[in-house]
DNA sequence: GCCCTAATTTAGGTTAGCCTAAAAAATGGG
DNA sequence: CCCATTTTTTAGGCTAACCTAAATTAGGGC
């Protein structure tokens, strides 16, 4: 029944909470059975994590029925996905990292980040597009007003126009893009798109790229 | 005497490598008590740790007479101290963390960087201005040849003129350079600097702003 | 409702990483 | 060069986080 403190956990501790909220489907219990296979873990191994949980107030532990996230168990779940989730957009979409190995790098990486790392990080990301309609960018920003606005292809909406003014961190796609005429100073028309494929227009035709790539091409309206 | 691999290693291990490392002067030997000192640990532990770290060939340890960093320790430790500047370097002058902070939070994530999530993120910051003459940016780049380069402010060199393209990351700060006449297609000139204080003159005069800043103005030859 | 199987927990073992206390080795002052 | 003090190591103990094997409980079929 010890109260809590986020960063005295574990990171094995906080990787099973983690487990558990992604197995909670609709406010069911968690098994046992079901927490071993996704950690891999042995059974008896997660019995005894549970149970160390449960003394934390954590979770509900009920032995033999699985557990529950308690409030304050769901709370920490929900700030390790926030820091996973940052982290994994700034590998991928800053660093360019390919996504298993960001994925992987992300989840050691968010048992480490304090409160206030996490926040830079998010307002550095900007917005998460999927999550919100609210356009954004990498928090690049420019004087007073919002007339002239530096957005990620990827923030664009369908049919908008602009010039790109920076590809970033990517030599080799960089000269890829330059083929297509997706270079800095040039027009650029995003078509349309979905969550993955990006279909442009420049002056040397259509291209489609993916999300990844768009993010990393700043235009200017 | 088992060949090591780098990413086996525990977090106490590397911890204890990276302070081995840091007291190793002029080649001499490092004691006991110093490493106990240092990590907080008893010296019990520390010797427990270092018999390990001699077992696994990383130091040349000697029954009361401290150790000395194997060629393989030493690269350890090289690697360690890398994956810290870099960590260190992206929490103050990209996210603008603060300096103690950045150094707690750089020490935890040293041990869990891949060597792609390094070079990566080198790539990002560029070369460390403290360290090498070579411009550099990160890694902001544009088509095939360097002819226009885009740098953050804080690399240019004494006299250079460039015109400001992009501000990062902070709304507020944008506002208040916007009022120096720092704001994005103006001109700009480093006219001298030091490691903390860049002196600047755009159309509005002469200002001074400090190197974190300066990090977040990407300007353009 | 009883029994069999599957799920879960308990019991007991291991290792790394910490500790304290006691033993052993080094070191330096007289 | 010897012994007292300091340094280091050894011995033995603890906990978290893993394991296997054995005991227990739950749940479904008949």
């Amino acid at each position: 029944m010890n109260m809590a403190s986020m960063d005295a956990l574990s990171e094995s501790a906080e990787m099973m909470i983690k487990n558990i909220n992604e197995l909670a489907a609709d406010d069911k219990r968690v098994r046992t059975s079901d927490l071993a296979a996704k950690t891999e873990l042995k059974p008896a191994t997660v019995t005894e994590m549970i149970q160390r949980l449960g003394d934390l107030g954590l979770v509900d532990y009920e032995a033999y029925h699985g557990v529950h996230l308690t409030k304050q168990g769901q709370h920490v779940a929900d700030v390790i996905e926030h820091r996973f989730n940052i982290l994994e957009r700034f590998l991928t979409e800053i660093l360019g990292v390919e996504t298993t190995e960001a994925s992987e790098v992300a989840c050691r990486m968010e048992h480490v980040l304090t409160r206030d790392v996490e926040h830079k990080l998010t307002t550095f990301l900007g917005v998460d597009p999927k999550k919100e309609s609210e356009l954004f960018c990498h928090k690049i920003n420019i004087s007073e007003d919002d007339s002239p606005k530096y957005l990620p292809l990827s923030n664009y909406s369908k049919g908008k126009k602009g010039t790109v003014k920076l590809i970033f961190e990517d030599e080799q796609l960089s000269k890829i893009l330059n083929e297509q005429g997706i270079r800095p100073g040039n027009k650029i028309m995003l078509k349309n798109n979905d969550d993955n494929v990006y279909n442009v227009e420049t002056d040397k035709g259509k291209f489609s790229i993916d999300r990844k790539t768009a993010s990393k091409i700043i235009v200017q309206n």
